[in-house]
DNA sequence: GGCGCCAATTTTGTGCACAATCGCTGAGAG
DNA sequence: CTCTCAGCGATTGTGCACAAAATTGGCGCC
């Protein structure tokens, strides 16, 4: 298991708001868990705290950020800012294949709601916002982009009340339209008032169920890949 | 010397441009010039390189990079994106006092270069921006404009013709006179054209004259740092 | 004379062992 | 009964030694 894996496979944890906040990653105990030395998981727990998705404190150890809702205000604002800049650049510099792209893409995204299918919605109006970085085609703002709707979507798993999220798609179709009609300011109103929508959505439920393990989770993560790794070379063969 | 004073130095030597582009970095050269361990050395220039300030290529060490103008390119769109939407923002939320600041920043930038000080009117010019950043009072956003504008000042120490920079201040100020004036479409642009301009600026002078050595660079860099902590504890007491 | 290959050297990467630091627990005093 | 402080256990930080990789120089061959 190489160090990329290993970075891999913890954000992924990270991400997906699998551990409660404030959890330890204990250097010996990671070790053990990836079966390798206490130096590589080192390197990537000081990695992902230079990332923000862990908290690093010195002669402490590696925590899980609590990511609250005052953080979560921070976050959303960033993104407001961010993001409006983007929405303002793209609005002057679409192609037009870039704009069917999106068309295409707030369509699957009504249609997953449409069938109810939760998941695939979500993931789908998350990449959204990734879809958009990208099509400024400035891997400087995908990357930072990046950064901030990953955070945000640690807390929508942690926060979001699902009843309210339903009524998200009509708000990035109106970023859609506001964009194919090269309608500058109208694009950065309908991202700043979708992003501050999707802000207000954040509900302060205390955090309940303590979730699996972090030995569980993963060495199901591990499986999964390994799974999949040895899945690859075989079909490409 | 421990890992942050080392850290600080070598950034603020990149970020200088002192050192010409694809110069080496050796492990073990500079824990000789620090009078460090290896690992600490090592330890700071992977957490340089994180920061994009260095190249780290795997078993062949750290280079400083060659800010190319089509880097500068990038770097500058993705200022214009975040920065845009900063304006936007700021637009909106400054609050008398910061008005004020800013006012004073502005008329500091305008008698510097009424006298003629440009070392002075140059810090001052990129203050400009780390303020705007700090006004918008979200960390976030600070850390993100605070790389970019760190990466435009290694362009700009390279590659910028000094002749024209000297109509930049006028530019700040129409910047400060929209937010002021409290006109958020008018900063905004007056922010993208402003960063426009001073892309433009930018000249693909070839690399002329090589610098100091990296040894004599450090040396100097320690020695005023000794300098200053050892005066300081003197008036502080 | 130029090109390619092999070996020696230099430089980075990694694991290990020890040192330093922090939080916790338990005993003792007020 | 509570507060404080000291000792202890656990965990991270650091330096060292070794291993791996790449570059460079030289040598032989075409």
């Amino acid at each position: 298991m190489n160090e990329a894996e290993i970075h891999e496979i913890l954000s992924r944890l990270l991400l997906a708001g699998k551990l409660s906040g404030g959890v330890k990653l204990g250097e010996h105990r990671l070790a053990d868990l990836f079966g390798v030395s206490r130096e590589r998981i080192r390197k990537v727990l000081h990695r992902l705290g230079h990332e923000r998705l862990l908290e690093i404190v010195k002669n402490r150890g590696a925590f899980t950020i609590e990511p609250d809702l005052r953080e979560g205000r921070i976050v959303y604002e960033a993104r407001r800012i961010l993001e409006s800049g983007m929405a303002a650049h793209l609005a002057d510099n679409l192609t037009q294949a870039q704009v069917e792209r999106l068309q295409q893409h707030v369509d699957a995204e009504a249609e997953a709601l449409r069938r109810g299918d939760q998941a695939t919605w979500q993931a789908l109006s998350a990449e959204f916002h990734f879809l958009l970085a990208e099509m400024t085609g400035n891997p400087i703002v995908q990357r930072q982009a990046h950064e901030l709707i990953s955070r945000t979507l640690m807390l929508v798993k942690r926060y979001e009340t699902t009843a309210g999220s339903t009524c998200g798609c009509e708000e990035h179709r109106a970023i859609f339209r506001a964009l194919a009609g090269r309608e500058r300011g109208k694009a950065v109103k309908a991202m700043n008032s979708h992003l501050s929508l999707v802000e207000t959505r954040l509900r302060p439920i205390a955090c309940v169920a303590e979730g699996p393990s972090l030995e569980e989770l993963v060495a199901a993560e591990i499986a999964a890949r390994r799974a999949g790794d040895a899945a690859i070379p075989v079909a490409a063969a």
